[in-house]
DNA sequence: GATGAATGAGTTTTCATTCAT
DNA sequence: CATGAATGAAAACTCATTCAT
């Protein structure tokens, strides 16, 4: 930690092989931090959980922090493409909330945890803290705009600011995935779904469509 | 030599003196957990936030983690005590879903951080767990009921489990805490009260009385 | 963050040269044990004595402890292998007591020590109880069997119970290496053997041959 | 440890009561050690044990090893009056071998223990090492005059050296001690003592009396 | 004196990182 | 590049002894 490094940084693979012992070392580390927590985030268990040996790590990454940063870029990047998914629900917009909050719980399933354990552990680290804040603001700005369209649209109460109530209803969905997949509730994920969508609907005034 | 627990495991205090030394080793643990994350809850650092010498801590915590469970406890308890103020507030249910947001929200203030860095660290420590989810499981009861009584006075939606709605809605204020008082996000406390208090009086179809 | 064993478990190393380390570092917690008892015995010295760097120490032991459990292993695979030594010293059977005995006390030499110094520290672990009554068992079968053939050639008086006899004439023996070796009573090893044999040997009634 | 010490030197008790508790605290250090070996053996649990607060300790013994030195001399103490009520039996020279051996296994019953204990722990006190070789001494020279007495009467053996005699028998007598109450081989006491006289009896080729 | 809290040097253990082969 | 051993600073814990009341 800290010292002078004699090593050399760690350059991106440029064979085939190289490419796909880094790959396995992101998901090995990603896996690990999923099931384990920070106990099960050693460059140790991440290389073997790879199939490669110790000292390998260094190769492909500069320190542990690093492959942090590596696992964070690709939880954000999956949220991104997962999120991007929903919105071709069509028509009926309840049936697109519903439609909205089932994709919403589904790409926090993966992120959930990772998002949590980094939050907590972040306190150093400046790229990380920003990726986080992206990834919020990403998902914050989407529920603004989908409200703001609902109200111009005259099928949800005027009166709501559109970036609050995206801030309070998204807490809601994000702490539900949560409770659900790492608290371990035992709720039925359809029923919550449902029921989420229900009171976000009642929340947002949302009138039925003619 | 052999191993085998030696020392006594430490006692209560029996002096004024020795209660003070304990209650500021436990505050300044808190302290430093919530201001510093893991980084910062070390026997030394806290024996010397505490103002004491280093063996001091293991006169009164037999280890890290039993400092950490006792802080968990603290935590826990004034979470118990503080959420008990609320109800007095009379008469119009709108106005007491306005109280009890703003209470709730003031007692995850001081908890949420403690909590959520517990939440992660506890993969093995079943007391711990167990703390957590009775927290939980008192604050969904409270909601539950609350909603209920609602119900009966034909003043709420019948048809919301009462249970899975104290979930859902819980969740919404337990993570906006978060986003408060953790990730810092510039909101002013009144207008998420107020907010909060306007999604959640519409989610569960409060009707105003008379 | 949370407890959990999260370092592997040392493997038995790979290449010659992590061999050679093992075997330093057993070797060296061996000496030491010998030659300072318990006051040397830390994993800081051995790794020392070793020759290698503190954190080695960890790389092929588990603990201090575990250390202990190797070096008492180690004596003991010793002490089976050299009284194996012994009975191959043919026709008179006054002339093998004597070589027993004189295979006994050179065997109990260099295990003397160790063994008294885990007698006492091992208080807990059932592993080095237990490794320590096989040691003992092995030696009382064997002079039990011994005795066994005298007395059944006609050689020795028959009405002395051979498990007894073992385990108080073993008794002798062993005790007598401590003497020798460990508290430095100024006796000469030939005298010493010979004179065990004479006692010996008129304890169990032993007749010349023919 | 070694610091420069502003206790007041622990002076001989002059009360009545001063001399309970110090007497007490002797006894408890010595039980300790028995029971439970160095492990038992801490200023703490030896006060705790005592019935007296902690820091009474250091009002009556310097230091832990004022104390282990106290507890030898105790041991020492009474190894010397026990072993002397012995002789007394009269007669048949076989019947005072009996008693001899009853004599010392019941001595060496409370003393083995701590003085193996010592033994092992006592490498850097002189004081410790001094009462050990008295100990020890004691009873070869007494095991040496008791056999030279039966040579010149003509009932034992008369080439045996006496002293060498003494050593081999007595390392018997001691070794089977802490055979039956330290390593509670399953032996009856009896038994033991009936055995190991007639295999001392043959060794010294006593001849029974006209 | 007696009490129980306080001290801090010493010991054990961990683990991210570096190095020799 | 890959491998597995080596490193050592930092963290956790112990406990004989001293001190304030």
């Amino acid at each position: 930690m800290g010292r002078s490094r004699t090593n050399p940084a760690p350059t991106a693979p440029v064979t085939a092989r190289g490419r796909r012992t880094r790959d396995a070392l992101l998901a090995a580390g990603r896996e690990l931090l999923e099931a384990r927590g920070w106990a099960g985030f050693t460059p140790e268990q991440v290389a073997q959980a790879a199939g490669v040996s110790y000292g390998t790590f260094y190769t492909y990454f500069e320190s542990k922090d690093d492959l942090l940063r590596a696992v964070v870029r690709a939880v954000a990047e999956e949220l991104f493409t997962e999120s991007l998914v929903g919105p071709d629900a069509a028509g009926d917009p309840y049936a697109r909330i519903v439609e909205a909050n089932r994709g919403y719980l589904k790409a926090w399933r993966g992120a959930s945890r990772v998002l949590r354990l980094v939050e907590q552990g972040a306190d150093t680290d400046d790229t990380l803290r920003q990726m986080l804040l992206e990834v919020r603001e990403l998902y914050v700005h989407r529920g603004a705009e989908g409200l703001r369209r609902l109200q111009e649209a005259g099928l949800a109460n005027p009166e709501l600011d559109p970036r609050l109530t995206a801030i309070v209803l998204g807490a809601m969905v994000e702490q539900m995935a949560h409770v659900i997949y790492s608290l371990r509730e035992p709720l039925d994920e359809d029923e919550v779904v449902n029921h989420m969508s229900k009171l976000w609907a009642a929340a947002i005034g949302l009138r039925p469509q003619a």
